[in-house]
DNA sequence: TAGACCCAATCC
DNA sequence: GATTGGGTCTAC
């Protein structure tokens, strides 16, 4: 009898176990196929893991496992969706991450291949219809016919749907003459571009290339300066690696960088350049994930779920502005595309490259003590300076311009002076939205998510409130929902405001602004971004979204509106955040001929984050921001799991919280350190009451262990659901 | 006393 | 994560 041992595609911890079914059919079983089984009076996709073939028969079987043994009702794939390579590297994934193997294959596979049920509905291959000749003998056929026969002979096959005259075509069929053929035809039209020539590099570019090539560690962080091109770098590792006959995967921390970079791979690699990221249609990931897996592209251009890709032969991973938060998945699988890219370099031998102006700390201290190889690219390109920068105290009413409270005098001055030089300005404002509190002026009720508990942010575009945590909206209402008042005060600025604000001081200016809500539409960050470029606006207003690594050569001027946002959020990662996005932001100024300005507005002007960022200084940072760490014992000094319990009721989740944290205390687990429970920043969420426990520990010793049990006995209390964070980003 | 509601057990 | 079945509550 031959077995499947098969994961059930729900990711609960409790079904993180292979059940056996039973195979009845004649052909062979692969694993790594999708099936459709019935479980627990339902039916479901699973993935098979294993092929068994047991010498007892079914009753045997059952008498002697103690449950009854049932059939798989279908197969669903004709051969393995992932190779050896990729399901080890699901199950390493899975295990480090303490997350279901099922919850990691699908997050690795796209829409149309993930192992749930919706995937049945997803889409298909796409094929094109064509025509082709079967017989080209002209004999019996009437002018016309011929005519159509000659046409698809000279073309060697003609689209179906090109041709006008269907009753001609089937008559053409039917006398044998010609045949249908269906050939499979891609849904992303990836642009082409011009090819590009190599560009010389720099001295300094070409040290890079080498140290990265040959140095003694597989890694290496290329720590640059904003504007000391790294991309070129990038482009001219990729270049070797392909010439070596290896194929490169490179990552972009988010959907409005892989535009430019496929550009840029595009330009120099014509064709051979495969994207994949989450703005893509289902239907066009998929013809992607094929075209990758057949092995017709040797770059694969993505986010963070792109270090995933069935690329083979992998020879070079790069994660560019390797900083950025959104490489870490803050679902589960809570994978971080870093170390999963370290998982593939190791077994594909390949070569890790980390770019960043502002590493992480962890990043950096590893290239200090050698772990990896340090390469630095010290200048900016065409040896253009930092920008000038001033710090604003908008604490200090004389620095305020009369006309505006929102800007200082200084900043309202030098955009009307690059508005008169016809030079582009950014503007960086940290939050969304037109104001991210509406507060009752009678009850002084603020207005709350009532899914989550924090203000909501009000959104002038569509007159809504918004909740920037879960994404509950709702109308704006015209009096408090608490007392009835009529008076609500709607207090702070984000991106909305600043636009309007902007378009009633410099009413000639053209602005535009990019964001996340900009975001929604498919395909708009590419191309406000493309307008930008190409100077069809004065002014880009935006959150972090405008400050990550893109290239505007007319921006002269960069106002962060106002730095301090975040600075006293409660999280040891808040400093180095706030420190990258200033960096980064400055970073846009002065990028090719012409100098670059930019003016920090605060009212923290003496804050380390503030001054060291505003000279681009991150060596001064690094050494001051590792002191807090030590002294905290936060990372790079120590590792972190977090645990997040939730249950229905507040009582059980505090209770069940407080049990395993005193469980692990009473383990004594050298250099593991408990703290909480604690109750997160938002208490609840879809009615599940929340707690957490942060684990800080040095060496990890029995404490995965100790975590891989919790998470089986919990099979037996399905009241609480915990979530485990390997590595959490921030807490 | 039927239907609503809640909870724990179970899934091969 | 979804279904089920049993227990308890509730409205008439």
């Amino acid at each position: 009898m031959i077995l499947a041992e098969v994961l059930i595609e729900r990711s609960a911890n409790a079904l993180n176990r292979p059940f056996t079914y039973r195979y009845p059919f004649q052909d062979k079983l692969a694993k790594g196929v999708r099936v459709i089984v019935p479980f627990n009076h339902q039916e479901v996709v699973g993935y098979v893991i294993n092929v068994i073939n047991d010498p007892r028969d079914k009753v045997t079987y059952e008498h002697e496992s103690g449950f009854v043994i049932n059939d798989i009702k279908r197969v669903l794939d004709q051969s393995p969706l992932l190779d050896d390579e990729l399901f080890a590297l699901a199950k390493k994934v899975a295990n480090y991450y303490l997350a279901p193997l099922i919850s990691v294959l699908q997050t690795m596979l796209p829409p149309s291949l993930a192992p749930r049920y919706s995937s049945l509905k997803a889409p298909k291959i796409h094929y094109d219809k064509y025509l082709a000749i079967l017989d080209p003998s002209e004999k019996d056929l009437t002018p016309k016919q011929i005519e159509l026969l000659r046409l698809i002979y000279q073309n060697d096959k003609v689209l179906k749907r090109d041709v006008k005259s269907p009753s001609i075509v089937k008559k053409l069929i039917e006398l044998k003459r010609i045949r249908e053929i269906a050939i499979e035809a891609p849904r992303l039209k990836i642009p082409e571009f011009a090819k590009e020539q190599k560009k010389n590099l720099t001295p300094d570019q070409k040290k890079a290339v080498q140290a990265i090539l040959h140095g003694k560690s597989k890694t290496s962080l290329l720590e640059g300066v904003t504007g000391s091109g790294k991309t070129e770098v990038y482009l001219a590792l990729s270049e070797e690696i392909i010439r070596g006959g290896k194929n490169v995967l490179m990552l972009v921390p988010e959907i409005s960088l892989t535009h430019v970079m496929v550009e840029y791979y595009q330009r120099r690699f014509h064709g051979k350049v495969a994207i994949l990221h989450s703005e893509l249609t289902p239907a066009e990931k998929y013809d992607e994930y094929r075209r990758i897996a057949r092995g017709e592209a040797h770059i694969v251009v993505g986010a963070r779920s792109a270090i995933f890709a069935p690329l083979k032969n992998i020879g070079l991973i790069i994660l560019d502005e390797e900083h950025v938060e959104s490489y870490k998945q803050d679902v589960v699988p809570t994978y971080h595309a870093r170390e999963v890219a370290f998982m593939r370099a190791d077994t594909n031998n390949a070569r890790v490259v980390l770019g960043s102006a502002t590493p992480l700390l962890e990043t950096r201290i590893r290239a200090m003590r050698g772990i990896y190889n340090y390469v630095l690219l010290p200048k900016r390109i065409n040896e253009m300076p930092l920008p000038k920068t001033t710090i604003v105290d908008m604490l200090k009413g004389y620095n305020l311009c009369r006309e505006s409270h929102m800007f200082s005098k200084v900043l309202y001055e030098k955009i009307k002076d690059r508005l008169a030089r016809h030079e582009q300005v950014i503007l960086l404002i940290n939050r969304r939205g037109y104001a991210p509190s509406v507060i009752c002026r009678e009850c002084g009720q603020t207005i709350k998510c009532p899914d989550c508990n924090i203000a909501l942010t009000y959104h002038r575009e569509d007159n809504m409130l918004k909740c920037h945590h879960c994404g509950h909206v709702e109308m704006m209402s015209k009096t408090c929902p608490h007392c009835g008042s009529k008076f609500l005060s709607r207090t702070g600025f984000g991106t909305e405001r600043i636009e309007q604000e902007i378009n009633r001081l410099f009413p000639n200016a053209k602005t535009l602004r990019l964001d996340s809500d900009v975001g929604k539409v498919r395909n708009n960050i590419g191309k406000v971004i493309e307008q930008f470029r190409h100077h069809a606006a004065d002014i880009l207003i935006g959150t972090q979204m405008i400050a990550k690594g893109h290239d505007f050569p007319d921006v002269t001027l960069v106002g962060v509106v106002l730095a301090d946002i975040g600075l006293s959020l409660p999280s040891f990662r808040y400093t180095e955040k706030a420190f990258t996005l200033i960096t980064q932001a400055v970073g846009r100024s002065g990028r090719a001929h012409k100098p670059g300005e930019a003016v920090i507005q605060t009212y923290m002007p003496t804050h380390y984050v503030i001054t060291l960022a505003s000279k681009q200084n991150y060596e001064a940072f690094f050494r001051q921001e590792m002191l807090v760490r030590k002294t905290s014992q936060y990372p790079p000094y120590t590792y972190l799991i977090s645990l997040t319990i939730k249950a229905k009721n507040e009582e059980v989740a505090e209770d069940a919280t407080y049990q395993i944290a005193n469980e692990l205390l009473n383990k004594n687990y050298p250099t593991v350190k408990v703290l909480g429970p604690t109750t997160p920043y938002i208490p609840y969420e879809n009615k599940w009451y929340m707690r957490t426990i942060l684990i800080k520990y040095k060496r990890e010793g029995e404490l995965r262990k100790y975590l891989e049990q919790l998470l089986l006995t919990l099979q037996h209390k399905p009241s609480i659901a915990i979530m485990v964070n390997v590595d959490p980003f921030d807490f």
